[in-house]
DNA sequence: GATGAATGAGATTTCATTCAT
DNA sequence: GATGAATGAAATCTCATTCAT
């Protein structure tokens, strides 16, 4: 009815953004609940009002951040264009995500080692919605004869994951490779189109 | 004096050892000094005596880990040989590592979470030393004709990285994919095989 | 003005009665604020407003408690009868009292044990009032040369007391004791003739 | 092996007892952890280490006082002996066990409102071990004829449970009844001579 | 009169670290 | 070198109470 959150509403939200921030930097155990609620500007009551435990209100982060993929990948898959052209249109959107939320890499980051037991439904999803759309442009890239037709679609969707991700995730490795900094808009670009020529046609010469 | 450890080596390798388990389950923030010493069989005073602090031990931990890369990749470079073979070598001898070694993937991987900050200094060896054989075998193979002469070699090295890596990072997120066992020497090898495909041919026909 | 209770004096009213129940089940430390407001159907803040504070509520509580005793014992004496049967009359008027009122019972424990400090001038009307009436039948009694001329009347009020409440305030004791429920018609019964035997006869035989 | 109390054992049972007083004083809900550390002379922390929680270390304080009453009425039952005699010395026993131990009957008490949830198990045993002998008191004398054929063990072990305890749970309605300390040597034997009346002999005359 | 959000003080519980032996 | 008990600081969580509307 109302576009304004209620004052309530406000508050959770505060709460949520805040959260996701810290979490994100220092992970669920290294974030302390005062920290949160002073980032937040609240009262720590209000943390456990609003989600009853600390534990509950990272999974509450998890959710919210996984609900961002959704709005990610629509329609990178257009039906009578060049396979390649899918590819490299649906690689570069996931890039740039990946890109531009590092809060988002890093939350996903931390669940990965911590089991996944707070995210085991959630983070599949990553991998799924992933699936929907390059899954699909890579059979028909295989089918219309574009790709090779031995190619395992499970395990390429995983690797371009991994290539995508890396650069990001492991940014204190990275780092030291190159002079320049490597989040600038030059170096993300060189990144992604290394990514693509080695998807394309790996290292081979010809 | 004598090949054997004096009784209070003994004790310090047992902690190493033990921590090094809990600090790969569970990171930094996670382990519980008094489980450490469980674990260890030890008195938890003992950890103080040999290691000063809890972080202390984390980072001998990494330490005492990042060894093991010394052992690894030993001569993967033969001069005379092919450069694909060089490469193929290598790459099986750094797959291979990280699939016998959880623990290895799992410090690494909270490290560089972590901020770094324990193994800014001991961490950038891992892609280091991956780059003193590795490196010089693509620069080999560029120099032969065999590789493409526009291969950017830090950017190969951190993807040959990722796509190793992955494979045992994500499990909670690679094992749906699959339904047999992900750790399987069967499935492993097909990993590998991928790897090496992609390397070499990336995903287009012919 | 009105019959009717204004809509304040309802809510008031609501809150005391709610409270009353949760008071007698958890007693003062157990009860939490948050439970009285739910219970009352009506916002925490009010309790503040009609009450001042969860303390003094419960003071309300036992007051409003203690009333119930003044429509109790009403003309049990009566003058020219036999005094067992005023004795009998009286036990059985507040043996059945407490027998339905367990809120009652309840409260008049918890308060027991609170150092009573709230009803030190609310309680001993219990016994008061119980003195008044049957204290009177007592004395009668001794008069007419029906009851034994060195009996302590004041220690003989709080045994008459003590064995009618025992049967509800160690419910958890008593009820293993026996198969059927305690509270059934026929059992307060037996207890009741149990009790009225004891006092007139003792355990001793003829 | 030897007598003395290791130094852990020796803190925890110095927590043990100073629990016990402050949980028999405030109740459960009413005791404050800081203020349990204090009386123990003792980190807040060892609670913990020794108990686990609060509502455990309460558990144990309330079987520790339930040992108790293993040691009680040992041979209160003497074969040979008229059955008054056995009556009046474990009644007798009974209530200067109670007389003598405040801590027992409020600890006993607080638990009979905390709904018997923690010593469900714990407390029935008072009962039990009481019935043990005197109920066999009771019985021999009724079938010696000395007292009333038609006694309801049962309902009489309550009574005389009530008779003895009324006089120490309510201390605060008790007290204004008498001008004298109502825990007085003089008093006690007058309760206790007024309850084996009673007992005897009900309230008639002759 | 009534509401829902917010708060500060304090309760319980946990943890890395140190003492006494 | 080794132990078990102990601790202070700080973490998570709770509660009676008060604002702002």
């Amino acid at each position: 009815m109302n576009e304004e959150l209620s004052r309530a509403d406000e508050s959770k939200q505060r709460i949520l953004l805040a959260a996701a921030a810290i979490f994100a930097r220092k992970g669920l155990d290294g974030a302390r609940v005062d920290e949160l609620a002073a980032a937040a500007r609240i009262n720590k009551r209000m943390i456990y009002h609003y989600f009853e435990s600390k534990e509950n209100l990272y999974v509450e982060v998890l959710r919210y951040n996984c609900q961002k993929i959704y709005h990610l990948s629509k329609g990178a898959f257009i039906a009578g264009a060049d396979p390649r052209e899918n590819v490299t249109r649906a690689l570069r959107q996931y890039f740039y995500f990946l890109a531009q939320d590092e809060e988002f890499v890093r939350l996903v980051s931390w669940e990965a080692l911590n089991r996944g037991s707070y995210s085991s439904r959630v983070l599949p999803q990553l991998l799924d919605i992933f699936q929907a759309d390059l899954g699909q442009i890579l059979e028909d890239g295989i089918k219309r004869g574009c790709f090779r037709s031995d190619l395992d679609i499970h395990q390429t969707l995983l690797s371009i994951h991994a290539l995508c991700l890396a650069y990001f995730t492991r940014r204190e490795m990275v780092q030291p490779l190159w002079s320049s900094d490597t989040m600038s808009e030059e170096m993300l670009e060189k990144r992604l189109q290394h990514i693509l020529d080695l998807v394309f046609h790996g290292i081979s010469k010809g």
